[in-house]
DNA sequence: GTAGTCTGAGAAAACGTTTCCTGAAGGAGT
DNA sequence: ACTCCTTCAGGAAACGTTTTCTCAGACTAC
């Protein structure tokens, strides 16, 4: 004897319903509104007809159980309070809806043991995972990804895995390069996260920057990320004697510029102040910031690019790297 | 004869290869990792150990179709690009992460049109969706409600649908009677998108306000919600006289201060400014911003606290309202 | 008129779980 | 020793789709 349905179900209407109101199998209905061509076309009228009066959409887990695909993807991100990520999740939400794909977004909170299980987590309710983890020590990203493909890393490699990134090292440069032509030689630069491959490569920037350059100093002080971390070092750069002051990311530049002109400093007079990312308030500060433009929208449209081809199971496309541009406005002048 | 298994499918483990490896049958083993009791802990613990050894975790998406239930909310957003609504997403994905149910994110890029029917299909793929939908019509809304459930609103009401919000009319006030308090009678008000609730709210509160103090004169501008629309309002601000602007939000207020500033005009000496939201810029503007304090991430947390008791079937508690703090800061001083 | 081709619809398997129901084995009570 | 519970594992239905297979009927060609 047949079980009888689940009682407290919701009424929710299935195809069978639909099939019985047209009077054709379920199969016909499916086939009718997947607009498979070997249905007669004035049936397959009726039915979307009897679908239309009774509000049918296919259920989407049914449907991603039996295709074996979700039409979702995931976003991983250290920390959506940051204007960078924000604007990746942005750019990649915009570019996913687009090719009707859903965007499920993890926030890992800069914690590296988050970013790990999200990542795997996310990834079996989607299908693909689009990573952005910048903590994560490169034995294990490269081990991580493995078992997550397809992925998407974001200002990360990892063996053939497709990417997208900023060239941090070169657009550093350039900002040093700008410096030193307003003629800084005691520049400060206010580092991130210790571990993390966006500050790392702002080091081997400076490094080799001054290796040409045996002129110039710069004296790496130990910051943060946000704006806190840039007020809180204000004091430090003033004693430091430096000229010039290269933040981390703009959110440091700010607060760093907040913390000085409340001490009276003048910038760009008595400081020159540069950023990282132009992040939308970057240009409405007072003065308007010196920063490198990272083009993070941009990003995130072309992490779904990838991802989409990854889906497709076309061949991915070359890596993308972008350069991020010296945008130079009001917080940088000559030296004193 | 049956059918063959498909072929492509790739080498997922799945309850039948533990099932085997444990030497039991299906549902012992689905019993054993639920943790259901009638299952012989001798026998649980080595229908465990197979699992472990296969790295084997059940398929979120079968799992989904036979509970019903996804364990993940949507959430929808006029613009993910708005640092108000980036908060919200941050605090709702945090609360949401701690109950472990996941996040979907839906960016209607202010289109009525496009909240209306991503409300519908998000909700499809999820267990209930958190509707941030500042300009649908009222009556749009009321019956889009209905086929929602559960949803939570978030500064919007609808007959018992559970909503946070925050009072927009009274902080409102209460930066009139700041500005007033300070000398300011000629006000000028930067508005943002016509139709939408916060707008009319912030309307309705300066007609309170003028109708109690004939002395003042608050005319209306039309603007927008960013720093463009601030920015590009700066003559007109210039040319109406007023002492004192009122801005839709910070983002406007910011792209105000900046166009009159490059001016000329002395903020606050020559021209008050006040905007709404408190976003985390505002403290780092030159002169900092006066605004009101609107909690955003709280409101998030309380959005999702709202949905989880709608999710597990208890009584909604009260509808929430935050009252935005005046927070003074730099840009507003006495009347010239 | 019969064989062969085509068109198009239905039956049923499959996707990977959970859970209801049935029934075997073992212990307790008379 | 026989019956009656209890405990616990397996079989199979169900969740709501898609798709393969099968087959009935209509048509064409000889």
């Amino acid at each position: 004897m047949p079980r009888p349905p689940r009682a407290d179900r919701s009424t929710r209407v299935t195809i069978a319903d639909v099939a019985a109101r047209a009077g054709v199998s379920l199969s016909t209905v499916s086939r009718a509104l997947n607009g498979n061509p070997t249905v007669d076309p004035a049936l397959a009228e009726r039915v979307k007809a009897a679908a239309a009066e009774l509000d049918y959409t296919a259920s989407p887990v049914a449907r991603s159980l039996v295709l074996g695909r979700t039409q979702t993807v995931a976003v991983v991100v250290p920390d959506l309070g940051n204007p960078t990520f924000q604007a990746i999740l942005r750019g990649l939400s915009h570019a996913a809806a687009a090719d009707d794909y859903h965007v499920l977004v993890a926030d890992s909170a800069e914690s590296v043991e988050e970013e790990r299980v999200l990542a795997g987590t996310t990834r079996r309710r989607t299908d693909g995972v689009i990573l952005c983890a910048p903590r994560l020590p490169q034995d294990e990203l490269d081990r991580l990804v493995g078992g997550l493909r397809p992925v998407v890393l974001i200002n990360r490699a990892a063996g053939d895995v497709p990417h997208v990134r900023a060239d941090y090292r070169t657009a550093l440069a350039a900002e040093l390069a700008h410096l030193h032509g307003l003629g800084h030689r005691r520049i400060v630069f206010l580092a991130g996260a210790p571990g993390s491959v966006a500050n790392t490569a702002r080091l081997e920037a400076i490094a080799s920057f001054v290796a040409e350059h045996p002129d110039t100093h710069v004296t790496e002080i130990p910051c943060g990320v946000d704006f806190e971390a840039g007020a809180a070092a204000g004091s430090a750069v003033l004693a430091s004697g430096a000229t010039a002051a290269l933040a981390f990311n703009d959110l440091v530049a700010m607060g760093l510029l907040s913390a000085v002109q409340a001490g009276g400093c003048r910038v760009p007079e008595d400081l020159s102040i540069v950023g990282f990312d132009d992040i939308p308030f970057a240009r409405y500060t007072t003065p308007p910031l010196t920063t490198a433009a990272v083009p993070a929208t941009e990003l995130g449209v072309q992490a779904w690019a990838r991802m989409r081809e990854l889906l497709e199971g076309a061949e991915p496309g070359h890596p993308l790297t972008v350069l991020p541009e010296l945008t130079v406005r009001g917080t940088t002048g000559p030296a004193a």
